[in-house]
DNA sequence: GTAGCATATGAGTATATAATCATATATAAG
DNA sequence: CTTATATATGATTATATACTCATATGCTAC
């Protein structure tokens, strides 16, 4: 049953975590695994699971595809998504992930960072999630 | 992480069967079993999922345990459990299940009735629930 | 006390889901 | 056409969850 269906797909720690990032921006697999620091092949199941039930749709660009939270999912379950949006706040590796990804667009990367250098990029995410926790290292 | 685990409860048929019929009223074990066609020991393995996390709440009577939804967790989640109440009309065996549970409460039927005769109490909300299948038979 | 019933739980099995590695497919660039 | 890169997927393993049977616990009634 659908309804059941989505909840299952909801009901993933790793699968919000792709969502909460997914809800600020679209983004291409190679950086949300950059993000996140999971494997591609995990995080493409997971990503198949949510577009198969409609929760986020596929664009193809090139040899790139970037994913996007499906608007009509949103409209059709507003208060299951609020309350999806909600938790984002409450789960403190979604609030780390959060700071990684802001950190990201701060640095202006793009796939094509990740590309030809894909540690340089996690170096830069990472060491400026430090200074978040009072670290003072810049 | 709770959050996470409140979505895994919910993410499951028989756990929003079973909080489905108790969003009317609160019931016990032998109720819910009876209403559901539900082994015991799966059902009380369910309940216990809901309470763990403080989905619902118990209380015992006598060797009877009511259990019900705890207005705490509506209060404190209400988007989710907006979203949930909403989606107990999509999922066919819910509907089909109120009518089972409606046919137990037209009959004015107990606990008591389940422990001397729980095949009559099964024959009779199942024979009212061909009725409103327009089968005729009355 | 004993007998009987309601519920919970230990132990085992069945099933579903997630993670991982290796590889296929598709696109881009040379 | 060849090579490199991004993503998807087959096959396997690991893990989590659901279900079931048998039994324990606790309550009632006698």
């Amino acid at each position: 049953m659908k309804q059941v269906k989505i909840m299952k797909a909801l009901a993933d720690e790793n699968r919000l975590r792709i969502l909460n990032i997914l809800n600020h921006r679209l983004l291409c697999v190679c950086e949300i695994e950059t993000i996140l620091e999971l494997n591609q092949s995990n995080i493409s199941r997971h990503l198949a699971k949510l577009r198969n039930i409609g929760i986020i749709s596929a664009n193809k660009d090139a040899q790139w595809v970037h994913y996007e939270v499906n608007n009509e999912f949103k409209v059709e379950n507003p208060e299951l998504w609020g309350h999806i949006e909600k938790i984002f706040q409450k789960i403190s590796i979604c609030l780390k992930d959060g700071e990684r990804y802001e950190n990201y667009l701060k640095h202006g990367f793009t796939c094509k960072n990740i590309q030809n250098d894909k540690d340089f990029v996690l170096k830069n995410i990472e060491a400026a999630e430090d200074n978040v926790h009072g670290l003072g290292r810049q």
